[in-house]
DNA sequence: ATACCGCCTCTTGTATGCAATGTACTATCT
DNA sequence: AGATAGTACATTGCATACAAGAGGCGGTAT
């Protein structure tokens, strides 16, 4: 493992995208694609049409439709095509409902590997979510939400988690993004308390906060998309 | 939807396996190879001579190995090769720690989703497990515990968890299989307690029996396979 | 008129060939 | 001798070609 790197140049693991791997570029196009709506619920994508659309083979269009329906964006029909996955409002309700247990968790654990250098790191996060909430800039909102969170599973230090998190996340964003605005005012606040329990290595508190965080955000999206009618027993 | 098909073969909706998907019948062999040790952690997995060996050609081979990427058997280094994954006390610990929150949480939601046929189901798989045990049967004891748990997530009715616990319990059962049997007694005993609050509907009970169950499986693992001067902070 | 059978087309599934990339080795220079 | 640059090899990444399976459509027989 030692090289005789320059050690500015080694502190960066992460290497930057690569000419290389073209299913990676196909796959978040097509992802981009479904969650704009540029690709519509139920419409049938013929992998050589992709494939003449984005310019390559239907070998990388295949790889990334793999992939896609491994993380849920599309359904694989064995012999037959790939569909773009329907949403349904239960799912959604399924989605969010897992990631607040997960979340939550993140945050109880996050609370015992605080470190001081951590809590600033994610105090920049917060504040940068703020100025987008300020700004009205709902894009931005959402990614710094999700840099919020996701911060927070990087602090727990589990990996585990923090896949599984993303996964469930990704998700929920192609639904969420509507919402985002709306909650955002009541969400930052509620985030800030939520650092303090972090940093304060209060874990059973910042449990309790996220779950009420998160579930909050699931009776709001309830509100707003699921008509009364529809809503679970429970 | 209505054919002239007997009703005694319509109601068989699973299809047996066709001749078609090449790529799963790979995964599924890799997966079994790399699970029983035959493939061991760090291997240089060689496209050309997995297809050679398993007599196909390279391309249900790639098709599976990314697929055994993303659920966390083997790394794919971008333009050099796949590896089998090397499992860590860490990794482990991390994943048994996210199951024990998702199984918690499934168990809340069967709770509220209970009926009798259901119980008696789980009942039966109880049984089944009991057997096992009692035969001194690991390999089918596994799949007993596995099949039990399994159900929990299916009566709650979220198809999310039903899915991301099915990738945690997967990889966990590569390692946790020399536990089963020494555990084994133990924990079908809490099983039985814990089939007792679901029947009853009292989700409370049934979470928290099913966060001891797991955590108690956790310990037991740490107390048998990370030496003392390993163990976390914490 | 209706139900059934067979063909025909479309799409995926699999195989092979070629190009690009990363690694390891070796020879050379300091 | 150590480090470095150039080179050669192994392996994946991508593209194209071929084969097989699934549905849809029309013809035909009842």
């Amino acid at each position: 493992m030692s090289t005789s790197m320059p050690e500015s140049l080694a502190a960066g693991t992460r290497r930057v995208a690569r000419p290389a791997p073209l299913r990676q570029a196909v796959y978040d196009t097509l992802a981009e694609m479904i969650a704009s709506g540029s690709l519509k619920p139920g419409q049938h994508l013929v992998e050589s049409e992709l494939a003449e659309h984005l310019g390559v083979s239907r070998q990388p269009i295949r790889e990334a439709l793999q992939r896609l329906a491994v993380d849920g964006w599309v359904e694989l029909r064995p012999a037959y095509g790939a569909y773009v996955h329907v949403p349904t409002t239960e799912e959604v309700a399924q989605l969010l409902g897992v990631r607040s247990v997960l979340e939550a968790y993140s945050a109880r654990e996050a609370a015992q590997h605080a470190t001081a250098e951590r809590i600033a790191r994610l105090r920049q996060l917060y504040d940068a979510g703020l100025a987008a909430l300020a700004a009205d800039d709902e894009a931005t909102l959402v990614t710094a939400n999700a840099d919020f969170h996701r911060y927070i599973v990087q602090i727990s230090g589990n990996r585990v988690l923090l896949e599984l998190i993303s996964q469930v996340e990704r998700r929920v964003r192609w639904y969420y993004t509507p919402i985002a605005r709306p909650r955002g005012t009541e969400a930052w606040n509620e985030h800030e308390t939520l650092i303090g329990a972090i940093g304060d290595g209060d874990a059973d508190l910042a449990e309790r906060l996220m779950r009420a965080h998160t579930e909050r955000t699931t009776e709001f999206y309830r509100r707003e998309f699921v008509p009364a009618h529809q809503a679970p027993a429970g």
